[in-house]
DNA sequence: CGGTAGTCCGTG
DNA sequence: CACGGACTACCG
């Protein structure tokens, strides 16, 4: 074993491209062979090395690896702190497009996922680019998104999101790690599959599950907790607790085949759940945060009323934020409209 | 916050 | 006539 790894260097392999770092293993790395090792280095790949598109791609807020046959990404890496997740950035003034950094050919389009019936769910999200726009216009990339039951995008995985965002307030830095995983399922025979669908004309694959990677750090920037967690991508109500999906990392690290921090030994970082509470947003809290966003958001009179009859039907009690919300807004609608009705 | 879909309208 | 952008309405 020692001799592979021993092998296993980082460096320019001139001879084999004129650019690019590789990662190499000889399977030998003796004297003897070095000669034909170089002679294999010529003849097997003499029209160069395949290529599987750039190892990782950096944007303003976050980083990630493109998988040019799924067309998903295979992580997404972001550090994100509170001056991330407040600024103008608004989400209303940006659309879904395909990554312009990834060839054609291996691009996922807007078309591969409208009527498919899955939803396009961000890794890096929106949410955590409120300091800049351009840092969220990036985030609507395809390369960041991929095919996600619509309820959890906006249900559990939302408020896993927010919790994240959370962390910020408490906790001086938070780094994330979010991607898809194709998780094998046992038949009637006890036979074991990888089964998943594709969508639209490019074939973009629908994870089985999602996975994301929380650490959390101090004031020095010093690992003070990590979480991983392996959510279905389906329905998730809540009855589930985050911890219902927490698994070791070993395990996650086992079923994507990555090793997410190669230069941390994330066998000594303590549990995040134990250093905070992993709490997500209960339905009451979730419901009201949900009006507050579409009260601010209504065009109408109309609408603004029919979003705050929500409030008795679900049987909620705003508080004096949202009450102040509703009819700040409401001011401002009647204003608006009788503008309208005069000019008309 | 997270999304979808319908309509109108200009373009090739 | 098909398609894509902009805008509106709407859902959890």
């Amino acid at each position: 074993m020692s001799q592979f790894v021993k092998g296993i260097i980082t460096g320019t392999f001139t001879t084999l491209a004129a650019i690019g770092s590789y990662r190499i293993l000889f399977e030998n790395d003796n004297q003897e062979s070095a000669s034909s090792q170089t002679k294999a280095s010529e003849t097997i790949l003499k029209y160069g090395i395949p290529d599987r598109g750039p190892d990782i791609r950096v944007y303003d807020n976050h980083i990630l690896s493109y998988d040019q046959a799924k067309k998903t990404p295979v992580w997404v890496a972001e550090y994100i702190t509170k001056r991330n997740i407040d600024g103008p950035a608004d989400r209303r003034k940006i659309k879904f497009k395909s990554d312009p950094n990834v060839q054609t050919e291996f691009s996922a389009e807007n078309s591969d996922y409208l009527g498919s019936g899955w939803s396009r769910g961000h890794m890096a999200p929106a949410g955590d680019n409120k300091h800049s726009q351009e840092a969220m216009k990036q985030s609507f990339y395809l390369s960041n998104i991929l095919p996600q039951n619509l309820e959890n995008n906006g249900g559990f995985w939302n408020r896993l999101e927010m919790y994240c965002r959370d962390l910020t307030k408490k906790y001086k830095g938070v780094r994330i790690f979010s991607g898809p995983l194709v998780l094998p399922t046992t038949d009637e025979n006890g036979l074991h599959y990888v089964k998943y669908p594709v969508i639209g004309k490019n074939e973009v694959s629908v994870p089985t599950h999602l996975y994301k990677v929380i650490i959390i750090e101090n004031e020095k920037s010093e690992p003070l907790g990590l979480g991983a967690f392996i959510v279905p991508n389906q329905p998730i109500g809540f009855e589930h607790s985050l911890k219902d999906f927490q698994v070791d990392l070993k395990k996650l690290e086992r079923s994507s085949g990555i090793i997410f921090t190669p230069k941390l030994d994330t066998v000594k970082i303590p549990d995040l759940c134990q250093i905070d509470s992993c709490n997500l947003m209960k339905r009451d809290k979730f419901e009201l945060y949900m009006i507050g966003r579409k009260l601010q958001g209504a065009r109408s009179l109309k609408y603004l009323e029919k979003i705050w009859s929500e409030i008795e039907t679900k049987n909620l009690t705003p508080d004096s934020y949202l009450i102040n919300l509703y009819n700040s807004r409401k001011l401002e609608l009647t204003y608006e409209e009788k503008v309208v009705r005069n000019k008309g």
